[in-house]
This record gives C-alpha cells, structure tokens and sequence, in this order.
DNA sequence: GTCAAACTACGACGGTGTTCGTACATTGAG
DNA sequence: CTCAATGTACGAACACCGTCGTAGTTTGAC
C-alpha cells in the first residue's frame, strides 16, 4: 500500500458499539469450539495477546477468520501493536448489555468435560 | 405402520441424558431467533404447549426441524399427548448441568431491542 | 371403517459457515 | 533498503443449516 494511504486509514478496525451487540451473533459466535477456547483462554488472565499466541489447531487465514466473528459479534476488541493483533475480551461491555451471560458461559465450558484442548 | 409395530415402538423420542447435554449444541440450538422464540414462550408459563400452538412463521416441517433441535440439544423434553407432541424446557435438567446460562440467555433476550416478534 | 388433525420423513434448494492455500500488506529489526 | 514476522484478502472446496413441499404415519372423533 502507498504510504499516504496507510496513513490515511491507520489500520482501523470495526467494532460494533456497545448497544449494538445481538444476542444471536453471540450466541453464535460461542457455539464454535475454537472461539469458545480463545474466550477461555482470554478470560484467563491472557488478556491482550497476539492471534498466533494461542496456537490453534487451524490455518493462519481460519484463525484470522475466527478473530473477526468474535470481533463483529462484540466478543472481543482488537486493536494493533506492531505487526501483531491483540485482542481482549469485553467483559464490560458484555456485562452492561448481556448481564451474567458471559461468566455463565465460561462456567458452563469449565463444567462441560467433552470440551477438549484447554489451555490452562 | 402396522398394528403390532406401532404398540412396540409406543412412539418414543430421543433425549440426550443430563450429563451428555453439550455447550455448543446449547449454544449454537440458541443461536436461531424462532428457536429462541420458542425457548422464551415456554419460559413464559406456556409450558406443555402442542407445536402447533406457537404460531411460528414457518411451515409445519420447518417447525418440526427447529423442535427437534431444541429436544436433541437438551433444551426442551418432548412427550406425545394424542396427536399432539407436548414441549417443555428442561429447566432443572439445564441448571445443573450449566448453572446461570438458560435465565441468562432469557434475561439477555428481554434486553435485545433487536428480537422482533415476541408473543408474551 | 372413515375422516380430519397433528406431526414426521424425505428430498431438494439456496444460503451460510468453516477450512485451506496463495498472494499480498504492514511493521520492526538489521 | 532488505528481510522476517504477523496477519489480511481472496477465492475455492466442502459441509452444514434453514426452508419448503409432498407424501405418509398416528391418533381421536364420528
């Protein structure tokens, strides 16, 4: 990319406001097993890690693929730091909108023993 | 189907045991506006309702498939009354296995301005 | 037995989701 | 500048999901 562009646009990156967050795409975004392990993994205190930290058992383009559904569905935040992404939760966020929804959720996983690959 | 066969089988229905619900299949059943529609219905007192009674914008085969769904996730039990298939939420059965997810997803859905179509 | 009501099974269709490889963009280090 | 690291964009392949119509099953009423 020409470098006024890259300036121009800074490497911006969509995230749905806080009341635009819909239950469906949560609910969805959570139902996919590697995303409901990067939930886990970033509820554990690995808070505002780059992508490739995690080391999932997929590609590099299907790791950015379910970074993005995360992001659109209001999971998570994203932003740049180097040539790395990192990415935390919104647990806020999620609170304010959805009230006990995500730590139901990161419960339910802890007490679901079929879930394979925990990380911690 | 003849007479014997029909007093054999007694028109049972599959459902998962407490211990084999699985999250993602919880989550991704609740993923659906018109199964979620279905789940706040029955939350609402209407439990024990035929299929037939919700009204859903979709045709009779379509409902079928969304109650099935909801009964092999573990959502909802289903038994036959006549002609009729009874639906209830497994309630008890969902707060043991995943304490806090079913009245969060119902609270959550209570406060999504975006769900259209509510019948309570 | 006959008939209507409630529901299912099956196949089909289009849309969407997951996965990947390849090519490219951006950044920081040397 | 060059290079490696990190990640994206794009298209393709494949499977799955939601929807429907049609035909059939089961039940209860007559």
């Amino acid at each position: 990319m020409a470098r006024a562009a890259r300036a121009a646009q800074g490497r911006q990156l969509e995230h749905p406001g806080t009341d635009q967050i819909r239950l469906e795409d949560v609910l969805s975004a959570l139902s996919d097993p590697i995303r409901l392990r990067i939930v886990h993994d970033l509820s554990q205190g690995h808070d505002d890690m780059a992508c490739i930290a995690f080391e999932l058992p997929v590609s590099k383009s299907t790791s950015t693929h379910h970074f993005r559904v995360l992001r659109e569905s209001g999971v998570i935040r994203q932003h740049y730091e180097g040539t790395s992404r990192m990415s935390r939760l919104r647990t806020d966020d999620l609170e304010e909108r959805f009230p006990g929804l995500l730590s139901a959720v990161l419960l339910a996983r802890s007490m679901d023993a079929t879930v394979p690959g925990r990380t911690v």
